[in-house]
DNA sequence: CGGGGAATCTTGTCAGTGACAAGTTTGGAG
DNA sequence: CTCCAAACTTGTCACTGACAAGATTCCCCG
């Protein structure tokens, strides 16, 4: 298996990358506790102890998944809002996000999976932050009702509105729901509001 | 250890109770993902495979734990109903048992931890959701506004308001919380709105 | 009271897993 | 061409979950 480069060597070529998009299918399909990293070895085709030479341990690997995730999402967030400069586009997006890229999403809210104070990630996260709040000082009168206190308490709000629905439609606890939730993404958050 | 009944005997007496107790604890401490049924054993001082006579497997032993946290959940929100008649209380509530029990909540919105179709654990469920959806019809203009559809949409948006927050705080995405969030949460949730 | 079935718990075992140690192969800089 | 470092392998160990078979205890029914 495994057709990369040209044929098999000892040197596998991209077997970082490859075993970050075999951990990915392999969450996505049954979930962060079934990962195996012997069982990527596998897939990959190399042996057991292949996966740590790349990333040293399980939470290592997973690791690297989660800062790969938030840079994605934070690359997401910008695009959205860059493209739309609109507060509920931002969360359609973020739950798009968490859809789509559903491993990555799931795992990077679980720090007790990886190395939460890895530098890399820390950064990646902090990126996805900044542009997760880009968009709130935009609400109408966001800036002038209560001062920054006000402005992060709605985007609290805001977060927890797009994160809570992504997490419960990805725990399969919404049902008769579409194969893509963007429409019913957008009329939940909707119901966001600005003035308490 | 285990100062049950009248002191150690073969028959431990209330071995299933003591197991789940010990889970939650080990739970709350580590994650679900660093639970294991040996180590509990251990907790309880029985034998390695005394866990396997009450739960079957592990899924068994998680899915009783989840049942036990939606048989908990619908009773808290039930009281919290009753005795405020407060839908936003009612979210209060929610979020104040993710983080009480939290090994519980964790667990209860991860199927693929356990037999997510176990007829005690569905009816649990069940009734949580009925608990929940309790006092939707209660919002101003609830019942008026747009018919069942924009009911069951406002009760989708509040309870991924609260299960966000609530989701949120626990993967200490949160900084600078106090110890409860219980004011934080009232005021994240009042930026609810019925009316689109 | 007392026999016996059933519930509870034990010991023993097996394959799979993550982590680590030590050796092998390969690419590439000088 | 040499040699070093990076990439990967084989080998091993403790631990885990699951299962099988046996031991102990409870309690119901006569």
């Amino acid at each position: 298996m495994a057709s990369y480069a040209d044929g098999m060597s000892y040197h596998h070529g991209d077997l970082r990358r490859a075993l970050l998009a075999a951990a990915a299918e392999a969450i996505a399909e049954d979930g962060p506790a079934a990962l195996s990293l012997r069982d990527l070895a596998r897939r990959a085709g190399v042996s057991h102890a292949a996966p740590a030479h790349h990333f040293g341990d399980k939470k290592g690997l997973l690791t690297a998944l989660a800062a790969e995730g938030f840079e994605e999402l934070a690359a997401a967030l910008r695009q959205a809002w860059a493209s739309t400069g609109s507060f509920l586009e931002l969360g359609v997006a973020y739950v798009r996000f968490a859809t789509t890229r559903r491993a990555h999403f799931e795992v990077m809210w679980r720090p007790d999976l990886y190395h939460a104070d890895d530098p890399a990630l820390v950064a990646a996260r902090e990126r996805s932050g900044e542009a997760l709040y880009s968009g709130v000082a935009d609400l109408p009168d966001g800036g002038a009702g209560g001062g920054r206190g006000q402005v992060r308490e709605t985007g609290l709000a805001a977060w927890s509105l797009a994160h809570g629905f992504a997490t419960l439609w990805l725990s399969g606890s919404l049902p008769d729901m579409p194969e893509l939730p963007d429409e019913v993404a957008r009329a939940v958050l909707r119901h966001l509001t600005h003035d308490v």
